[in-house]
DNA sequence: TTGTATGCGTTATCAA
DNA sequence: TTGATAACGCATACAA
């Protein structure tokens, strides 16, 4: 059975009161040194562990925050948690995980089930779909820090941290650029999340400050799979002008862009360069392993927990940060073949 | 501020009893119609919200379990937890997740530290270096309902949940022989884990039964990752009799080794056939597309937590359940040249 | 059917 | 320095 040994069996078997022994057990100063080392040392001997019900329901904080992702075996995802864990785990918090499935409805429902559990933070990464932000003002209203990470929402009160997915956009474009590619595509996959937007932004930027003109026709909207990457390879080696080159906002696209290239017959990065995106595992795997841009998702995990531990040090002030990390650029042979050889140690 | 209301709120404003209010909101029988539709009126009018702390304290149940597994951002891993929130999430049930580095030490602590949390259950695979069961003893002290997946212990009144790695063992390596092979070796990773064992007594046992003679030779003990999968076919190819396949008891290590063959010039599958081991993401993704086991880690997963929840309905009787999910062998280009056109669309 | 009283395990306030 | 008591919010045994 669950005999849990309470403060009050401490008491009683010392002589003396709960109260006493709850002082002891917290270093409360208000105590002689005598009991306070008699009681903790009874304590252990009683194998006392404390009620963390008890203590959340008279202190109000549960110890534990929740992390909502669309998905947690998505490699981004779940290394983002990793980093969530890794930080907040030495503090004394526990991470509950929740999924949206990129769903709007699970999401809301999702946030009002962690408010109810009394979370002490929420961190999550918003839904693709979610337009409302009722499900986060009540949050707020809460009281309960609220931190987005990768794909947020701006909302007064509530902390970002991102990477600079404009930066990731600039420097995955301009390395094409740099490798003499002139006729660069984008393959782009929702323009209504910030993130695509900024690093369709970054591209154009690439290609202005190096005079190259931006083509509409070089930009195709697709999914973010391999399906998608094929269909955007085939409909783009038909134009007239057909490009030499892509920048994929999506790894999954880029590799079906490199297997469509490989069956039109066109090499792959001597006459077309491909440039993806997130670093997901697979692409310094392939043997024609894919350049891309690493979004340290595990440092954004720990930065996120960090923020949240920044705001919990000042419950009665709202702290408002906005965090950006720095991508990194990650050649790899799709892009390059004099690099080929470097990358492949793995 | 977090001015929450309670159930007092509503007695006041109705002029009743907190008991009465409690009745009402908890399907109590005793209780008039009338009054529990008036209560769960108002209560709704006030944005009442059950204080989760306070039952918790009432019932001893947090609604939580732990889930503990070496690292969150392995695709195995990952997969696993998704399955377990699926389940766990509409039964109410909130996932609380731990990471123990592959280190006992760390698991311990864990352990104890979700003890202390007063989860309702523990779902754990456990780390590669776990020897000592102290920690599992306790949580079974406690009467916390304890779950293994995947890797597991032997312990009294522990339920598990594992797919069959003997039959995995042997059909990866039936499939070899059924390809032609006569030479066949075995990448290895830790027999002192169960998983590993099976795996290779599988492979002994499919040998066996198709009348190939097991040579020692052709067992190599390596990591879990590409770097071993090389070093092991630079050894295994110094052999007199070198191998014609091999079955890798990790998709990493099966990586290694197709790399390493194709710099010797050596070719996959027609000359040597390569069978990895758990379905990572990456061996669909290969040009070269690797032959493997699939664990369905997300019905593993779910699995595990059904039985966490069977467990749950009968708090008295101690029920100890083993489940072997089958494993299935997804046929890809590394082992199959005929195949090799159907396993591409992807 | 409803009200009263108590306990779940802690901590904090006040008094001694 | 220690003890007595109340409070956190809820559920329930018992009384009415």
């Amino acid at each position: 059975m669950k005999e849990k040994v309470t403060i009050y069996d401490i008491a009683k078997a010392l002589n003396i009161t709960a109260a006493t022994v709850s002082r002891a057990l917290n270093n409360n100063p208000k105590i002689s040194e005598a009991t306070r080392t008699l009681v903790i040392e009874t304590a252990k001997k009683m194998n006392y562990e404390q009620n963390r019900f008890a203590l959340a329901l008279k202190s109000g904080k549960s110890n534990n925050v929740g992390v909502v992702v669309p998905f947690i075996n998505r490699n981004f995802f779940s290394s983002i948690i990793r980093g969530i864990e890794e930080e907040l785990y030495p503090k004394g918090y526990h991470v509950i995980i929740c999924q949206t499935h990129e769903d709007t409805k699970k999401e809301e429902e999702t946030v009002q089930n962690l408010l109810n559990a009394q979370v002490d933070g929420i961190l999550m990464s918003v839904s693709k779909t979610t337009q409302q932000l009722r499900h986060f003002k009540k949050v707020l209203k809460s009281n309960t820090p609220l931190v987005f990470f990768d794909r947020i929402k701006e909302i007064d009160g509530v902390s970002t941290v991102t990477i600079d997915d404009f930066q990731g956009g600039y420097i995955a474009t301009k390395h094409l650029i740099d490798m003499g590619c002139t006729r660069i595509a984008h393959a782009t996959v929702d323009l209504a999340l910030d993130i695509y937007k900024y690093r369709f932004e970054g591209y154009k930027e690439a290609l202005n400050d190096h005079g190259i003109p931006f083509k509409e026709e070089y930009i195709i909207k697709t999914k973010s799979d391999i399906d998608a990457g094929e269909k955007a390879i085939k409909k783009l080696m038909k134009l007239k002008n057909a490009p030499d080159a892509i920048f994929s906002a999506s790894d999954f696209a880029a590799l079906g862009a490199i297997q469509e290239l490989t069956k039109l017959g066109v090499k792959v990065p001597n006459e077309f360069a491909v440039v993806g995106f997130s670093n997901e595992p697979f692409t310094q795997f392939m043997e024609l392993s894919i350049t891309t841009v690493d979004q340290s998702p595990v440092e954004m995990g720990k930065m996120a927990a960090r923020v949240f531990l920044e705001q919990m040090k000042e419950p009665t002030l709202k702290i408002m940060k906005k965090v950006e990390l720095s991508p990194e650029l990650i050649v790899r042979k799709s892009s390059s073949s004099l690099t080929a050889k470097q990358q492949t140690n793995i």
